[in-house]
DNA sequence: CGCACCGGGATCTGCCATTGCG
DNA sequence: CGCAATGGCAGATCCCGGTGCG
C-alpha cells in the first residue's frame, strides 16, 4: 500500500490544512495548489462537515484524514448510509476492519442506498458462485465495485460482454482480475471491441469475433485500456517490424496480446533497447525481429531487467545464439537463472555442450534433473 | 523415461483530469 | 460552483505442467 507515504503530507485541524512541507517538496506541485485552493473554499464555503457522519465514521473505524483527502464532499453531505453499507457488507462476510478499510479508500461508498447495493450485488453474483469472492474483490479494489452507481449499466456490460461468447470462466476471470471493466460504461466497452474486429478486418481476418475472444482471453486488461493505447501499439508494431498482416494477426492472437497494456512509450523504450542489445552483441536487423515476435514478453520486460538476464547468461559461458532460440530461460526471474547456474556449475554442467533448455523448466523438472546430473556424472 | 514444445495461470490499483449536471 | 461520474494513466514477470514424440 501507498498510503502510508501520503498519511503525514496534510494535517488537518479546525478547519485549516496545515502543510508539512519538507514531506510535500517530495511530491508534486498539484498538492501546494491543492493546499491553496482547499484552505481558500474552507474559508468561504458555508458548507460544513457533517459532525454526526463524522463520528459515525469514527467509530466504524475509518481514516478520516484519507477520506479528505480523497473525497472530501462526502464529509459535507447531510444523508448518508455509512452505517447500512457496513451492516451491509458484514453480512455478506466482510470483517469490520475491511469494511473501515473500504470506506477510506473509497468514501463515495457510504452515499449508496440499501436497494442500489442489494441491486448490484445480485448482479455480481450472476459471475460469482459466493458472496466471500466479491467481497475479497470489493476489498482488494473498492472503486471498482463502488465507483459507478449505474446498475442499468452494470446489466447491459454483463449482457453485452456474454454476447460476445465468452465462457462463464472467461467472465468470471475477468471480472476477477480486471474488475474495473464493470464499471466502464457499455459504451466503453464497445469502443474496445469495435477497435480490435475492424483491426481484425483491416487485417484481413475473418473471424473477428474468434479474435476479439482471443485477445481478451489472453489479456484480460484490454477493456480497461484506451482505445489509443491498444491503436497505437498495434501500429507501432507493424510499423517497427514491418510485419505482413498474417504476421501481426497471428502475434495479436498470441503472446502479442499482452504487450497492448503496456504505454506507447514504454513500448518504443524496450524495443529500442533491446534492439540496441542485440545488436552490440552482433545480431541482425532479422535476428532481432525473430526474436521479438518469437518472444514477445521481451518487450514487456524493462531494459534493465532484459540486459542484466542477458549478461548473466552470457557470464556464465551461454551463447547469445542459444538465448535466441530458446528466449524462454527469459521467463525466469534473474535470482532464479543465476542460482540455477551456480548449481549447475557446482555439477560441473557445459552450457555449450548440453544447450540451455535445462535452465527453462519448472522447479520441480529442475530439481529432478540435477538430482541425475549428480548421480550420473558425466564423461 | 527424458525431452521439447507449448498453452495457461497468477497478476492490477489508486490516483488525476475532465465533463456535465443541479 | 461543487460534486458525481467516468475516462485514462503509470507501474513493469514468473512459473507450472500437459502432451506427444523418440
Amino acid at each position: 500500500m501507498t498510503l502510508s507515504r501520503i498519511t503525514g503530507l496534510l494535517y488537518y485541524t479546525t478547519g485549516k490544512f496545515l502543510l508539512n512541507l519538507s514531506a510535500a517538496r517530495q511530491f508534486h506541485p498539484a498538492y501546494l495548489r491543492l493546499y491553496s485552493v482547499q484552505s481558500q473554499k474552507a474559508r468561504k464555503s458555508p458548507v460544513k462537515e457533517n459532525d454526526s457522519l463524522l463520528e459515525n465514521l469514527v467509530n466504524l473505524g475509518v481514516d478520516i484524514k484519507m477520506v479528505r483527502r480523497r473525497q472530501p464532499g462526502v464529509l459535507r453531505k447531510l444523508i448518508t448510509n455509512e452505517h447500512g453499507l457496513a451492516r451491509f457488507l458484514q453480512g455478506k462476510g466482510a470483517a469490520k476492519e475491511t469494511v473501515a478499510s473500504i470506506i477510506s479508500r473509497y468514501p463515495r461508498a457510504i452515499t449508496r442506498s440499501h436497494d442500489h447495493l442489494e441491486e448490484r450485488w445480485r448482479l455480481w453474483r450472476n459471475i460469482f458462485k459466493a458472496d466471500s469472492e466479491i467481497v475479497k474483490i470489493v476489498e482488494r479494489s473498492p472503486e471498482s465495485f463502488f465507483r459507478s452507481s449505474d446498475n442499468d449499466n452494470l446489466e447491459k456490460n454483463i449482457a453485452f460482454l456474454s454476447s460476445l461468447g465468452l465462457t462463464a470462466k472467461d467472465l468470471h476471470r475477468l471480472l476477477t482480475t480486471a474488475p474495473r471493466t464493470f464499471a466502464n460504461s457499455v459504451e466503453l466497452n464497445q469502443q474496445m471491441v469495435e477497435l480490435l474486429q475492424d483491426i481484425c478486418f483491416s487485417l484481413g481476418g475473418k473471424q473477428p469475433d474468434h479474435f476479439v475472444k482471443q485477445i481478451i482471453s489472453r489479456n484480460v486488461y484490454i477493456l480497461i485500456r484506451s482505445t489509443k493505447r491498444v491503436r497505437t501499439n498495434i501500429e507501432f508494431l507493424q510499423k517497427a517490424f514491418n510485419l505482413t498482416d498474417e504476421e501481426l494477426l497471428n502475434l495479436l492472437q498470441g503472446h502479442g496480446a499482452e504487450i497492448l497494456d503496456l504505454s506507447n512509450e514504454y513500448v518504443k523504450r524496450n524495443f529500442k533497447s533491446a534492439e540496441q542489445k542485440l545488436q552490440s552483441l552482433g545480431c541482425t536487423q532479422k535476428d532481432v525481429k525473430n526474436f521479438i515476435l518469437f518472444y514477445p514478453p521481451s518487450l514487456y520486460a524493462s531494459p534493465e531487467t532484459l540486459k542484466n538476464k542477458i549478461d548473466c547468461l552470457l557470464g556464465a559461458n551461454v551463447d547469445i545464439r542459444q538465448i535466441l532460440d530458446k528466449p524462454r530461460v527469459l521467463d525466469f526471474s534473474i535470482d532464479t537463472v543465476r542460482s540455477r547456474i551456480k548449481e549447475l556449475e557446482k555439477a560441473g554442467y557445459d552450457f555449450k555442450k548440453n544447450g540451455i533448455a535445462i535452465l527453462d523448466s519448472s522447479r520441480k523438472r529442475f530439481e529432478a534433473k540435477l538430482e541425475r546430473l549428480s548421480v550420473v556424472p558425466e564423461e
